[in-house]
DNA sequence: AATTCTCGCAACCGCGGTTAT
DNA sequence: AATAACCGCGGTTGCGAGAAT
């Protein structure tokens, strides 16, 4: 059952490419384009696993990559999407054109890292080094429910007293303000488009702004390329909040069921 | 000049999700 | 439906180059 192996791993070269092994992958590629890694090898006459060659033409060879030393300007766009994302390194590389995730990876290791803490900034956690391990909390990641359904107010009514629940709903109104201003005093001129396509593609009118300012990108589901998928709802959650007359309208996405106003992307899993 | 240490980076490894058989 | 390979990602390792002793 089962496929079939792409190539015996007995007979494969492994360690640094000599140059004629770049020559032929290189010019395999030019002729052929990006394709089946499974094939590529054995067609391009190479004794390289197709592992092996996807990961040279992507971290070296590929045409349009930049190399040479990164701009201050890319370190700190770095540092910005490494606050939000954590290790994401493909993500991060999706937001900076001719580097590779592998680059960055590599980069930031040896660079930032070191920067960072020599600012007195914990590189992992991005808070000052002397910083309580009590704020650690607003680190973690938590899908807050920051809105109420007018379907879930329904179902909820009879359980939730109004006093409670003008509680809860200015409560959940307040951590979403906190969690806004963090972001927004972190990074205050960085634009959380988060998708991988080029920063100037332009996206598709179902989908809402995620959470910018300003200007149109994607619900979470869609920033992380499950367009049109289950998990796409781009659903505008609006509620009508308070019992005290006073009325406010709120938007927020249903991902993977969740409703949630801001989601904070530092509370993805990170490992 | 010889040796040891440190750093940077390319490549490998292992894992989880996807896809072909 | 089950199985096994592919694909892509993040973590780790190994090696060469330069710095320090």
């Amino acid at each position: 059952m089962g496929r079939s192996p792409c190539c015996e791993k007995a007979h494969t070269n492994k360690g640094a490419w000599t140059k004629e092994e770049d020559d032929r992958l290189v010019a395999y590629i030019r002729a052929h384009g990006e394709g089946c890694w499974r094939s590529l090898p054995k067609a391009a006459g190479l004794l390289r696993c197709g592992k092996s060659c996807r990961l040279r033409w992507i971290n070296y060879l590929r045409p349009d990559l930049k190399r040479g030393n990164f701009t201050e300007a890319e370190d700190e766009l770095i540092i910005k999407l490494h606050s939000l994302l954590g290790n994401k390194w493909s993500l991060i590389a999706g937001r900076l054109p001719g580097r590779t995730d592998n680059e960055i990876k590599n980069y930031w290791n040896t660079h930032i890292r070191r920067k960072l803490l020599n600012r007195g900034i914990d590189p992992a956690t991005h808070r000052p080094l002397n910083e309580p391990a009590a704020q650690e909390a607003a680190t973690t990641i938590s899908f807050t429910k920051t809105t109420t359904s007018v379907l879930e107010e329904e179902s909820l009514g009879s359980i939730i007293k109004e006093e409670n629940k003008e509680k809860i709903i200015s409560a959940t109104a307040f951590v979403c303000k906190e969690e806004e201003t963090q972001v927004q005093e972190r990074c205050p001129d960085l634009n959380l488009e988060l998708g991988i396509s080029l920063p100037s593609q332009n996206q598709p009118d179902h989908h809402q702004p995620f959470k910018t300012g300003g200007s149109r990108s994607l619900c979470f589901a869609c920033s992380l390329g499950l367009q049109n998928s289950k998990d796409c709802s781009c659903t505008v959650i609006v509620s009508t909040v308070g019992s005290s007359g006073s009325t406010s309208t709120k938007t927020g996405y249903d991902f993977l069921g969740m409703k949630s106003g801001v989601l904070d992307y530092r509370s993805l899993e990170m490992k």
